[in-house]
DNA sequence: CTCAGTGTTCAGTG
DNA sequence: TCACTGAACACTGA
């Protein structure tokens, strides 16, 4: 699920049905794992009894505002997500926090890969990790000057930097990929290596491929055919685009790459 | 049975 | 110290 605009998309769910009501109670599964810095049984303690005033997003983290502190703080790793329902027999599968609030409404987390975390923190946006991330292409996207020049101290692949959540926080490997093929740059490419002209055009690329999936409510159905992303799937040597541009996949920055060397240089 | 995967972290290297 | 790479983490589904 969890890239920028699959955790906005939770983000604003979560808002819909959460705020300006009370949590009653708070069911946890006793995963030392996912529960990151905090007892289950204590982070459920703390949470029971509080009302959710606001529901913010930076990257791919997310977390709550309640009228005491700690707050809860979510990061949904690679099988995360979040699941509103009402009847208690729809809990789904793997999950690992069940909220229920005033008006019989319930929130669930499942995870099932467990790589998720779920933490308990006084000031979330303040305190690693969210206070490490670089720019949120949604919230604070540097000018183009500024993003030209975070990509002119970096020596390692543009793919690799991108990834890097320090740099920019919430793009993830099909995001990488898809920004790379739209603004015609091959994923090798050393990032101080990039033109100015080059820089300018990947980060417009970043906004408009952001805006446009969050847009959709990251339904990834509705993304444009021409995106990348409905044909970079499977490692098949087969692959290609809609205009039928040849797929190649690679690891680069430690995740699997798909590219297409006829349009990115 | 084997392996890849919409992610992050950390040890090891230069 | 910094930047970077690759393995580890943990588990499902193809």
């Amino acid at each position: 699920m969890p890239e920028l605009p699959e955790v906005e998309s939770a983000r604003r769910l979560v808002e819909r049905h959460l705020v300006g009501r009370c949590i009653v109670r708070v069911a946890v599964v006793d995963d030392r794992i996912v529960y990151a810095g905090v007892a289950p049984r204590r982070f459920a303690r703390v949470l029971r009894g509080r009302r959710v005033e606001a529901v913010r997003r930076r990257g791919k983290h997310l977390w709550f505002e309640l009228d005491r502190r700690p707050w809860p703080a979510f990061h949904f790793g690679m099988t995360g997500w979040f699941e509103v329902y009402r009847c208690p027999a729809d809990r789904p599968p793997f999950w690992k926090v069940e909220f229920a609030l005033d008006n019989d409404t319930r929130l669930a987390m499942p995870d099932a890969r467990r790589l998720g975390r779920i933490r308990l923190l006084a000031d979330p946006e303040h305190a690693p990790p969210i206070s490490e991330l670089g720019f949120d292409p949604l919230l604070d996207m540097p000018d183009a000057a500024a993003f030209a020049a975070g990509l002119a101290g970096r020596r390692a692949p543009i793919k690799a930097v991108l990834l890097d959540q320090g740099f920019s926080a919430g793009v993830g490997n099909w995001i990488a990929d898809e920004v790379l093929y739209q603004a015609r740059l091959a994923p090798r490419r050393r990032a101080c290596d990039l033109t100015t002209a080059e820089a300018h055009r990947l980060r417009s690329t970043i906004l408009r491929v952001i805006h446009k999936a969050v847009d959709l409510d990251a339904d990834n159905s509705r993304f444009p055919r021409a995106w990348l992303f409905h044909h970079r799937w499977g490692r098949n040597s087969d692959a290609a685009t809609a205009r039928g541009e040849k797929i190649v996949h690679a690891t680069i920055g430690g995740r699997t790459t798909a590219w297409v060397p006829a349009v990115q240089r």
